[in-house]
DNA sequence: ACCTGAACACCGTTCAAGT
DNA sequence: ACCTGAACACCGTTCAAGT
């Protein structure tokens, strides 16, 4: 009988959870959401569509998993800013890169509220908007204003937005196209810290 | 009890895109977004699935116009507020509400970023905050936060958080587990107009 | 012009059979 | 214990055939 030596099995390491999220999160990449798909990702793991659901149990908990990964990776890598406010800033500037480079994180998050990725950057949030002197009533508000902001606005993409037909959306129109997405995005960030300097401290 | 006659089971309007969407609003609220099959529409429609193409493109179209139907249905009913910021509130609650009864609402938007339903907020709030005297740089930066914040916070639920692991979270748990969505909602409207005020005009 | 509904090309998921 | 891959129960969409 003619056997394979050890060295050489089929695949250099065996299937697991990571192996899956990170083939997911490349197939993400290339072609986005509609470009996951079971038997793609299979394909390029070199195994059957089944032999995922031994390590993951089924699509949802997939892209959960692949966008936790972005979001783990980004926080892990943040700068801790001198201020409270700077480490705000450093933090959302950093998930605006992340999602930039990974577009469809945006939608995983969102089919997932308060699951364990967005609880993360809530608790991130959460320990500078209290050491900021945010009293306790306002905190919730607060970092949900600062939460929904990231998520959304680095979700939306407003290229193909055709400003004929609104006045307010046609006056800002040529700011609209030519705009610097990132210097729009910390406009807003700060806007909503502007308010909470408005606010009363506890 | 209403019986159909045994003789014409034929419908009385023939199939329009107004129908259509209605019919799909009325699935979507029944079983949210994975009960909106073009089967079960065809089904409740009393035709075929193929003769929905005839008047809506396909699917993503079908989901975007049900959204439209109810963002376009909240702004018409809105009252013109006495202020701006008062006109911003009201309308923000109105979207509230809408959201809050039709939850797949918040999804629908958030897939056609630049599209119909979505420009169509944009406008109405362009025009108070134009009418707040928010100095044009600034206008953009400010539209988005407001956009942002209602869509995100009306679309997420966070009931299923267990704050067991993350301190911030913890801290206040009670309160998140009681609090009023309602409330949140607007306090976190009023954080961002507040950064609008402490803001410089034009 | 519009509708019908079988057919097509997928999809996520399961499971008896293998190793 | 893990993998295989055919099979199942769907799905959106198309299209020849009807009215």
């Amino acid at each position: 009988m003619v056997k394979k030596s050890h060295a050489s099995p089929r695949r250099e390491d065996s299937l697991s959870r990571d192996r899956i999220v990170d083939a997911a999160i490349g197939l993400l990449d290339a072609s986005g959401e509609e470009g996951l798909t079971f038997r793609a990702l299979s394909e390029r793991l070199a195994t059957g569509p089944g032999a995922i659901y031994n390590h993951i149990a089924g699509k949802s908990e997939l892209l959960t998993a692949a966008g936790d990964a972005i979001v783990e990776r980004t926080l892990a890598q943040r700068a801790a800013g001198t201020t409270p406010q700077a480490t705000i800033r450093a933090l959302a500037l950093g998930l605006f890169d992340a999602i930039d480079a990974h577009p469809w994180v945006g939608a995983a998050l969102a089919r997932a509220p308060g699951q364990l990725p967005v609880v993360r950057i809530l608790e991130c949030l959460g320990q500078q908007v209290r050491a900021l002197g945010v009293r306790e009533a306002a905190q919730w508000a607060t970092v949900t204003a600062l939460l929904s902001y990231i998520l959304d606005s680095v979700a939306t993409t407003w290229a193909q937005l055709d400003p004929r037909d609104f006045p307010f959306a046609c006056g800002i129109g040529a700011q609209l196209r030519a705009h610097d997405d990132r210097a729009d995005f910390l406009a807003g960030i700060d806007l909503i810290l502007a308010g909470m300097a408005a606010s009363p401290r506890r």
